[in-house]
RNA sequence: GGCGACGUGGCCGAGUGGUUAGGCAGAGGCCUGCAAAGCCUUGUACAGCGGUUCGAACCCGCUCGUCGCCUCCA
């Protein structure tokens, strides 16, 4: 099985081969941490996700490096994010930075996001940076004009290569501040000199200032990972402008490939319109997950091809969650069957019927990691094992086993849809919690053979609001626990 | 204005030249004490107009529309 994916450089798709066999070097760019991530940041990383998952799950060791921007990403006003979120909320810097990392991080882990290998801070990397910008001025790519250092555009060829813009077109815009201190309207910013009131700066062979934001993907990319790496993954929305500099200002540097392969995600919008916090329409990951599993928001967000937009709705997040009971429904169900023994001969075909599944859920995730076409084959999956499970032949504890192994693999393993047992609880209380409600089924069973049937509506009435859903099949009784 | 993505059945959403996507919702049936779950059956969709082709949702052109970026946001 080979690995397609679709690069953004080239605009299509490439066959994956990475520079040593069997190991990926992965960069993410990480959020600006000066507030609370919302569902945007969920649809972006949970993308990558899955990608790093699927890699590891074909065998490649991963270096995942994801950054976080703790300086440097400057508002239009002038501004840096961690100082309007410093004021904004009276407190340090540094106090904002630790505050919403932790608050990203925590999300991240809510949304069962595996953790990148590294996180470099930009200004744990200021040194770094410093040796970037200077690098640059010595081979003509950059100068330095009051104190700031411009990467200078007009000196690469190859800016615009990776957004598809010309510099030309976007002189015609006319919307570009022109600064007299450019060479040319487009020319970026490496380093900011800072004027003294300004909180965070750093000294320089410029005199005081702070990076910017471009230069610290390229500082820690190159240092974590290499001059060439295999992977750049990151928000579509950021093509232009930050990958762009931070791809031309890196191959200037280096005079090498930056990253072989782009993997850019689709953004996401909400009831159709764009999140933004002008708007006041953006959605905390932590308000989402009040409201919803986190493994019913990843089917939601894999659902749609990692490259497409996706519209975040309550219909649509709803549907998801119907979906998402059906497809861990054999699961529950072969787990319970298997805690109840079961029978030893097996005239399933469930080998057959794995291996098919693994096959195409293998061959769409190859194809440029097409989760929804992957999910539709667990879909398929699922009605197959809802037959055998639901049929009048004996299943085998050996069926059981195999079903569950899959889910294990491919929909947790892979795709980090699987629940953890009883909401995280205990081990003793999820058995605690099984044995009390199987002893209520046992009660009700008696009460149904008296044709009791006040008793046992009772009782499964009661045990639905406490979020219990008993299930009648053929001969015995199973149980779900709402999520 | 420039760059880019896209427009699929009631909804969400795959699919890039000829063969069932899948999920949600809906309808009929089986099963059930009744439900639920599951199973069976059921949906002649591809923005519009031209063109290429034996044949197009899929290729080309034009038109209309939506969204993103170019300016803070992943």
């Amino acid at each position: 099985m080979s690995l397609t994916i679709y690069n953004s450089l080239s605009r299509k798709k490439e066959a994956f081969k990475p520079i040593t066999e069997g190991e990926v070097k992965m960069y993410v760019c990480g959020p600006t941490v000066y507030d609370h991530a919302h569902v945007g940041h969920a649809k972006l990383y949970t993308s990558m996700d899955v990608i790093v998952r699927y890699l590891r799950h074909k065998g490649y060791r991963v270096t995942y490096v994801q950054n976080i921007t703790d300086v440097g990403h400057i508002l239009d006003t002038g501004e840096d994010r961690i100082l309007k979120g410093a004021r904004r909320d009276r407190i340090e810097p540094m106090q904002v930075v630790e505050t919403y990392m932790r608050s990203y991080l925590d999300d991240m882990d809510a949304l069962k996001n595996v953790r990148p290998d590294i996180m470099p801070r930009a200004a744990a990397h200021v040194p770094e940076q410093i040796e970037a910008t200077q690098k640059l001025i010595e081979l003509g790519h950059a100068y330095e004009a009051n104190g700031s250092v411009y990467f200078d555009v007009k000196s690469w060829e190859n800016y615009g290569r990776l957004s598809g813009r010309k510099i030309e077109d976007q002189e015609s815009g006319g919307r570009i501040e022109t600064r007299t201190e450019k060479r040319n309207p487009e020319d970026f910013a490496l380093w900011k000199a800072a004027p003294p009131e300004h909180i965070l700066q750093w000294g320089s062979p410029w005199g005081r200032g702070y990076p910017g934001w471009h230069i610290e993907c390229t500082a820690m990319a190159t240092k974590y990972l290499g001059e060439t790496f295999d992977i750049h993954g990151g928000g579509l929305e950021n093509m232009f402008p930050h990958n762009e500099c931070e791809m031309a200002q890196s191959e200037a540097m280096t005079g090498k490939n930056y990253s072989n392969y782009w993997v850019l995600a689709g953004s996401l919008t909400i009831d159709g319109v764009k999140m933004s916090k002008s708007l006041g329409n953006s959605l905390r990951i932590a308000d989402a997950l009040k409201k919803y599993p986190a493994e019913v928001i990843r089917l939601f967000i894999l659902s749609a091809h990692y490259r497409g937009p996706i519209d975040i709705s309550d219909d649509a997040i709803a549907a998801a969650q119907k979906g998402w009971e059906r497809l861990l429904g054999p699961y529950n169900q072969a787990q319970q069957m298997r805690s109840a023994g079961a029978a030893e001969s097996d005239d399933s075909n469930i080998d057959a019927i794995i291996a098919e599944t693994t096959a195409n859920f293998t061959k769409e995730m190859d194809d440029d990691f097409n989760a929804p076409k992957a999910i539709a084959h667990l879909f398929d999956f699922v009605h197959k094992v809802n037959t055998i499970l639901n049929g009048d032949a004996p299943v085998a504890a050996s069926t059981l086993e195999k079903i569950i192994a899959l889910y294990d693999e491919l929909v947790e393993g892979v795709l980090g849809l699987v629940p953890s047992a009883a909401g995280n609880a205990d081990e003793n209380a999820a058995d605690r919690q099984d044995g009390l409600i199987k002893l209520l089924i046992e009660l009700r069973a008696a009460a149904r053979i008296n044709k009791d049937y006040a008793t046992s509506d009772k009782i499964r009435d009661q045990l639905k609001e406490l979020g219990v859903s008993l299930e009648d099949g053929k001969g015995d009784t199973k149980y779900r626990i709402a999520s």
